[in-house]
Parts: structure tokens; sequence; C-alpha cells
DNA sequence: ACCTGAACACCGTTCAAGT
DNA sequence: ACCTGAACACCGTTCAAGT
């Protein structure tokens, strides 16, 4: 007869640490998303009941702040001596990339209550990479502000879908019913409309580009500022 | 002896509908905030069994989605005939108002998952602003996307700090200790106390003016689009 | 030092039943 | 038509106990 070991556990001899909890929750989450990272269920998948989390985790915020921390740890560090924008352009666009990667990353940081470390050194980064360029620190303090979210690689967007919410996106209502909606559409809303009949006119299928989205702004913001520190702007 | 009507609740004797259920709601998250607002407790709040506002309300989602359709509607319309800048200026900043009122509406439209009728209305009013002086609905897209959350006016920022989580804002450390985590800072991230520094020269307590940030990158940008509609700026 | 068991105070939502 | 009761499958977290 087998050892009566937990059966869907992958529990092994060596004791669980901080590092390991940490890790296993990044990977549940990047195989099925954040809200499946409840403390019972990350207990589960490293077979331990759940309360044995709590010797390395303080609580569920520290947790995920410390998932947010491994990843943010990773962040590629340009070479140094780039022009200022072409910095601040790499740091935020190699933050972009941890987030393809990572998909839970973005709702991971608006949730986050803690400033670990990492994040930390994200951000003084990214304000260095300003401050080489010779901005005034209060420039580059309203130039972050003016990225916001940005500087994690990602940008709330009114136009953008809602996560995926895994169950398949609707069955498609028949043809007739679809053309109703989208003449009362018209009608209601008619420059929303116009602006999906002009991006249908670009896009075939009428899909807009996120990444192009991010960079077109990314860029209208830098050179904003480059243009408020040619002009010595101050804010009084 | 008295009747036995249920203890704390306001139960009155006309039936619900989906407008009170939601109202109440509101109500709730205003005095509560929005993590006060589950089935549970809204129904006791109406002296009600919680099986009983799925009669009204399709599922949570479904209600929060009302809630933030609700407020939205009552947005102001800025006079028409106003120049361009000046119209979407006065409709962000008027849903920056109703934000002030609903603190619980931007983590209610972060997490909303279906475009409700007023919210529809509000984008397309936005757009229609544009439109309105001129702008391509090529542009007039792309703008829409910098501005991102930024049209219900808040914007998610790096440097702020979290919403307050009801406890007390943690007791200050000894003089000592403070002084000693400063230095910390300012070795292993130079470039944030830099900013801290520079900012507490200019506002006695160090705190910085989220309204100021906001209306600094909403001009910011609007003079950014400016410039590339006076261009002549296409997508291709 | 590290993990367990039982419990507490919650969630959203279903189903079948009551009036 | 509208509301109730009981149940299901979950949450985060506490405390005292085991090894």
């Amino acid at each position: 007869m087998a050892p009566d070991v937990p059966a869907l556990a992958t529990r092994s001899a060596t004791p669980l640490n901080r590092a390991a909890v940490v890790s296993a929750a990044v990977a549940l989450a990047d195989r099925e998303g954040l809200a499946a990272v409840s403390m019972r269920h990350l207990a589960g998948e490293l077979g331990v009941v759940p309360m044995a989390l709590y010797k390395h985790v303080a609580d569920k915020d520290d947790l995920v702040a410390a998932m947010v921390d491994l990843v943010v740890a990773g962040y590629a560090a340009p070479p140094p001596g780039l022009e200022w924008r072409e910095g601040v352009r790499q740091r935020v666009l190699g933050a972009r990339d941890a987030l393809l990667e990572h998909p839970w990353l973005r709702q991971a940081i608006e949730a986050a209550t803690q400033r670990t470390p990492s994040v930390l050194g994200h951000m003084d980064a990214v304000a260095g990479e300003f401050a080489a360029g010779g901005l005034s620190y209060d420039l580059v303090h309203h130039s972050m502000h003016a990225l916001g979210h940005r500087i994690w690689g990602f940008s709330p967007e009114a136009f953008s879908s809602p996560p995926a919410s895994g169950a398949p996106p609707a069955p498609a209502p028949p043809a007739e019913e679809q053309a109703a909606m989208m003449a009362a559409m018209a009608q209601r809303f008619p420059h929303i409309s116009a602006i999906a009949v002009d991006t249908a006119t670009r896009h075939p299928l009428g899909a807009c580009d996120e990444q192009f989205e991010f960079e077109f702004t990314l860029d209208l913001l830098l050179e904003a500022f480059a243009r408020l520190h040619s002009a010595g702007w101050s804010s009084r």
C-alpha cells in the first residue's frame, strides 16, 4: 500500500519558504489569473493547509505585493547614456514586456497597497532617466504624474474591452438584429459610431492596435515634456 | 406585543424595484465604500433577504454597472458652441466633480465590465466635442485613447497613495528612526527623494496637489492634440 | 520552527418553495 | 409577481494545538 501522502498535492520534502510561496503564486496567476490566487487554492497547489502560508506571508495583500515585487525586480535596465527620452521609452516599454508575459500584473499593480523596494526602484530609475536629461526635479515630478500608470507599461483605456471573463465571448446575434443594433447605435451615439467606421476603413477587422495607442501617447507626452523643458517651464 | 417586523430593517410597504435597489446601493457605497456593497449587506439594508435582490438585478456585475450608469447619467452638459478644448475640458472636469462626491466611482468604473447607455453617452459626448472642433475622427479616436480614463475625471497615478483602508494611517515611528529611514531612502532612491525634497520646498506639507496634476496633464494633452490637428496629422 | 484542525464571519448564487 | 429558506461552493483569518 502506498504511504498516505496528499493526493493532488505537489508537496515536497523541503519546508516552504517565502520565495517558494511567492513564485508558486506567480506561476498560478500566470496559468489561471489573479482571481485564482486565493490563499486556499494556493495552499492546495503547494500541498499544504491554508494556514501554513501565513508563516511566510503576512496576509493576502503582502502576497500580492510580493508577486508584483518579484516581477518588477526582473525589469531589464537599458544601457546608460541614452538620450533621456529614449531612456524613459525603453524603461516603460520594458515594463510593458513584463505585462504581456504576466497579464495579471496590471490588476495586481492597481490593487497594490504597498510600495515595495523594486517598485520604488523602477520609479526611481524612470525619474533618473528624466534627470539625466537635465530636466528639473519640478518638471520630472509633474512628468511622472502625467505618465501615471503608463510607467508600468499599461494605460487604462475608455475604449478597451474588459479582461476576458473565461466564458466564450457571447454568441453572435442573427445578422438582421445586428444591423438593427448598429443603426440604433449610429443614431444615439453618432460620434462613437463614426470612429468605429473610420477605424474599420483602416484596419480590416475593426480592431484597434493597443500597442500603437500606447506608443502614440507615450511619444506625445515625451515630446510635450521636452517642449516644456526647452521653454524652461516651472510650476512656480 | 409588537408585530414581528424585522428589527434593523428599513423595509417599507411598497415592493422593491430596480431603481430603489440601485439607489440604495449608491447611498451605501457613498457611506461605507464599494467594498461594503455586497448583495447580503445591501439586502439587509433594505430589510430583505439577499435573494430578493436577484429579481431586480441580474447579478452583482449588473448592480455595479447600474450604479455607475446612475451617476454618469447625472453628468452636467456644458453649453453648446464652446471652443472644442473648452468643451472637452468642461466635460472631463464635470466627470471629476461626480468623482469627488462618489469616491467609489473610480473603482467601480475600473471594475466595470459593461458599457451602459450613459457610459456610452459620455464617451460619445466627449468625442462630439472634439469633432465639433473639426478634428478628424482618426485624430479624435487616438486622442480619446490618449486621454484614457481621464475622460472619467481620474488618472491612476504611480505616486498617489492607495485608497484609505479604514484603519488609522499607521502610528508615526520615533523621530530618529524616521531620520534613518529617510537617509536610507535618499541613498537607494536618490531621484524620488530629490522630487520629494523639491516638492517640500514648494508645498510646506510636502503633499502634492492632485487637482493641479490632473489639469496639468489634461491641458498638456489638449495642447498636443491641437498641435497635431493644425499639422494635419493622420495615422495613415 | 513549521504545520494542522476547527472555527468564525463572511462571500455570490442555485433551486425549490411559499404567499 | 415577489419574496423566503436552505443549501452549495467558496473567501480571509483567528486561535490553540500538534510534531
